[in-house]
RNA sequence: GCGCCCAUAGCUCAAUUGGACAGAGCGUUUGACUACGAAUCAAAAGGCUGCAGGUUCGAGUCCUGCUGGGCGCACCA
């Protein structure tokens, strides 16, 4: 079905033929790579087979190529295949078959159209994890973007995807919130406290604690209590913030998993305990030490300090353990690109443990500049006006804002203009795309008006009828075709993304789909034609509006019929 | 000092596991609404891919060195 599967069985076939011919020895493996070429003048697809071939059999891959093109069987696919350059191949795909691989992607429906490539591997994607010491900034915003939507193109291509949050509640910001907590508390009784510079300066500490005065909620009278007591009100009241936060977003999480839970079950202690066993852990210095350099080039790092607290890496390693104990085979984390130092040694334990510092995938999320009249807004946790998440969300909304932090690559710098996001004109992609699919939308209305019953694509869908009454024949202009191609694309983009988990390609594919359907609706009238005209090309337009509702929807953004 | 990332049109960024003549958008210039939504389209101009070598049939992509920027090098998280 898949028109690239069909290009690459047709060169393997050639290949087993010249190999039975003697042509090529048979202990060659034949792996032919299909790529789209960038030149439309050099076809649909296009293989590299011959200048892999060549060095192996020692002939010129000009030779190669022709005996190859010689021995296609390509007349059902493709209208013409060339040679050319100096020895890529050129396949010309049947227009008529692009126009029938739509009625395929229709009769099969957007979701199974799309490629099977985790088969079911069960894939934990932990992203976010800001510490509940204080409101998400922008920064978060974009990684939990990132991570929403790289689950969601997870999903739609075969994994079995866990959404996960890890709440840093054991260490010691969480303490430190509940000392600021507490001596806020104070100030606002009246007592005259000195507020250490490092203790959190955010006016929320401030409300937290205000608000325990207002609702006469009772405070330990012994001071460790209330620190205790304060840091797990506060930290809640954070957390709750956060998840507000995250929803507004529309982002949510299958789980949120605390790291104080670790320690209650005994997981780092038994992890601790089981890396010593096994010799890779050590004592030094009145410190237990983990073995890094026996498995990445890092320096080795301490597990428990001399004075027998456990370090962040010891909980840490402890909870990647328990990911791969709860059986799942993929572990995807996100982290802001400043930890990027601490990679070389997260796997290295999980090498120490399972032996499996593959299954880790570490996507790096690089700082996000919010701009201003052009200028850089302060990052600064202090009260800055555009610094949390929430504002910017407030200013410009979830649409607008979760596409513009899919349009650069994660671990590319981004500046997000935020004047630009507000703009409704043609400055800011977010409109281009969704004003497509309202342009749609608008004809679909229009021909109804015209007397055209479109309710016939939509019913057909969903009995899976074969026998749609649609004549594709017609759809034979460049532009039609071109636009086919585009919808055809969508698999190959997925694809794309899901191989090297990176979202931000379906960002640039809708764009630049949608720019080739105003191109056309520009220069092609789609209603009030012969019926069988606007009825194929309504079909047309019906399929593409089920991919760019498709992609929106993996990306998060809503595709509104009016505008 | 050591390590990681980045450097592409005036600006912001793409570039299909190393592929063909490096592409978009914005901005600039010029055109298109008494026919389906002009939040749109058509066209033009714009480049020694930071610099210098190397590997390869082929390099923006891989390797080495240099320049300029970001980040990291804790018994922090």
């Amino acid at each position: 079905m898949m028109m690239r599967k069909k290009i690459a069985e047709m060169i393997r076939e050639a290949c087993e033929t010249c190999k039975t011919k003697g042509i090529i020895p048979h202990e060659i493996d034949i792996e032919p790579i299909i790529e789209t070429p960038r030149e439309v003048e050099f076809g649909d697809y296009s293989t590299n087979i011959a200048f892999i071939l060549a060095p192996k059999l020692r002939k010129n891959p000009f030779e190669i190529a022709e005996i190859i093109i010689s021995h296609l069987n390509y007349h059902d696919v493709c209208k013409k295949v060339e040679f050319a350059g100096k020895g890529f191949i050129n396949f010309f795909v049947k227009d008529e078959l692009w126009r029938s691989s739509l009625l395929d992607i229709y009769r099969y429906g957007i979701d199974d159209f799309l490629p099977d490539i985790g088969k079911g591997k069960k894939v934990l994607i932990e992203f976010v994890s800001a510490n509940p010491t204080g409101p998400l900034h922008i920064g978060h915003g974009r990684g939990a973007v990132v991570g929403d939507v790289l689950a969601n193109i997870l999903k739609s291509t075969g994994y079995k995807v866990v959404k996960e949050y890890y709440i840093n509640d054991a260490g010691k910001q969480i303490n430190t919130l509940g000392e600021s907590t507490y001596l806020r508390w104070k100030e606002l009784k009246g007592e005259s406290v000195d507020y250490p510079k490092d203790f959190y300066q955010g006016v929320y500490v401030k409300e937290f604690a205000a608000e325990l005065i207002e609702k006469n909620i009772p405070v330990s009278t012994e001071r460790l209590e209330a620190v205790k007591q304060l840091a797990e009100y506060s930290g809640g009241k954070v957390m709750k913030g956060i998840q507000e936060d995250l929803e507004g977003f529309g982002v949510y999480f299958d789980n949120y998993f605390r790291e104080s839970t670790l320690f209650e079950k005994g997981i780092v202690d038994e992890t601790l305990e089981l890396l010593k066993s096994k010799g890779l852990a050590y004592e030094k210095d009145e410190a237990l030490w983990f073995k890094t350099g026996l498995f990445e080039n890092d320096e080795d790092r301490v597990l428990v300090k001399s004075d027998g607290e456990k370090t962040y890496f010891a909980s840490d390693i402890a909870y990647h353990r328990h990911k791969l104990e709860r059986g799942f085979e993929l572990l995807i984390d996100l982290w802001g690109s400043d930890h990027h130092g601490y990679i070389p040694r997260l796997r290295a334990s999980l090498d120490a443990i399972a032996g499996k510092k593959d299954r880790l995938k570490v996507i790096l999320i690089q700082f996000v500049t919010l701009l201003k009249d052009g200028k850089p807004v302060g990052m600064s946790t202090r009260a800055g006006q555009f610094t949390t998440l929430k504002d910017v969300l407030g200013e410009v909304g979830k649409d607008a804002a979760r596409f513009f932090f899919l349009m650069r690559k994660s671990d590319a710098h981004l500046e997000f203009d935020l004047d630009l996001a507000k703009k409704t004109s043609n400055e800011n992609p977010v409109f281009y795309v969704q004003y497509a699919n309202a342009r749609i939308e608008s004809i679909f209305r229009n021909a109804e008006e015209d007397g055209i019953d479109t309710s016939i694509f939509i019913e057909n869908e969903k009995k899976r009828d074969a026998n749609i009454n649609v004549n594709l024949d017609i759809l034979t202009s460049d532009e039609e075709i071109t636009l086919i191609k585009g919808i055809h694309q969508f698999y190959d983009v997925m694809e794309g993304c899901a191989r090297t988990f990176e979202p931000h390609r379906l960002t640039f594919y809708l764009i630049e789909l949608v720019g080739r359907f105003h191109s056309y609706y520009n220069k092609t009238r789609v209603l009030k034609n012969e019926i069988d005209t606007t009825i194929s090309r309504l079909f047309l337009l019906f399929m593409l509006q089920k991919i760019i509702q498709k992609g929106l929807y993996i990306l998060g953004v809503s595709a509104p019929e009016r505008m």
